[in-house]
DNA sequence: CGTTTTCTTGACGTTAACGTCAACGTCACT
DNA sequence: AGTGACGTTGACGTTAACGTCAAGAAAACG
């Protein structure tokens, strides 16, 4: 239970981020670390939020996306009319991850054709006709 | 064999973008219509970058990543260094898809469990015991 | 206790990817 | 020849996601 708390410079060592970027987040209310004094400590929380942040960067999501995502993970003990929010903006993001990575599969695949005929075209220019050896 | 020959609108209407992007694209040596007097006219070609461009944008690649990628693309009549150079290009961004990829699987199986998280929840809210029923 | 780090809050700078606006040219009619 | 509709080149504006720098407080160290 020690509730391991982390000073600004060990999250950034942690996550490779800088300490800019933590405030940024932090004024955008995406992670909220708690205040000994005017310094920050971040909690177990804070730091899966922001795992996931930087997940969500790297799939393209904008920061404004991600906070709704992010309120998904933890509104629990909300009402059911939030509840029911939630669970359709979920849906709804659901669908588009899904769509995105279908697109990147049929990308990923033209870009394997393409690499295979980038190779071949190269055999064919290093080994000459194919007949004469060496 | 008609070479048909697309006007920036009716580009913009095939593909739902706007004039000033396309003349953007243009000035970053993404495309390269050729021009009637001072008219841009859109061949084959740019059509095929432009929805090129296009999904790359969706995988959250940049227009300069973009660039390079279309490079690849087209270089057909090169030499061997640079077809090698762009084989080798072309396989780091094969694996950066791959992975972008992979993260994207487990980021959307994440979502799942936590969207059947709410849905429980959810039914639990409104369906009081379970026990009566209506 | 003084010095060196580390952290704080502003405030302004920066890059990417366009949007928006001005001022002008030019087809396509009528 | 007039009038729209469409196209062109600048030039400046905008938003997101930070970087950078200044000035000060506070902790840590010798």
């Amino acid at each position: 239970m020690t509730e391991h708390l982390l000073t600004i410079r060990q999250m950034c060592d942690a996550y490779d981020v800088t300490p800019r970027t933590l405030r940024f987040y932090e004024a955008k209310e995406l992670i909220s670390p708690i205040r000994q004094g005017s310094r920050r400590l971040y909690t177990r929380r804070e730091r899966a939020r922001l795992k996931l942040i930087l997940r969500g960067k790297r799939f393209g999501f904008s920061l404004e996306d991600i906070r709704q995502l992010l309120d998904l993970y933890d509104t629990s003990g909300q009402n059911v009319a939030q509840l029911t929010r939630a669970h359709e903006l979920a849906q709804q993001r659901l669908g588009d991850m899904i769509r995105q990575r279908d697109e990147l599969s049929v990308a990923i695949e033209d870009l394997q054709q393409q690499i295979e005929w980038g190779r071949q075209m190269l055999t064919s220019l290093t080994s000459p006709s194919s007949a004469a050896a060496e």
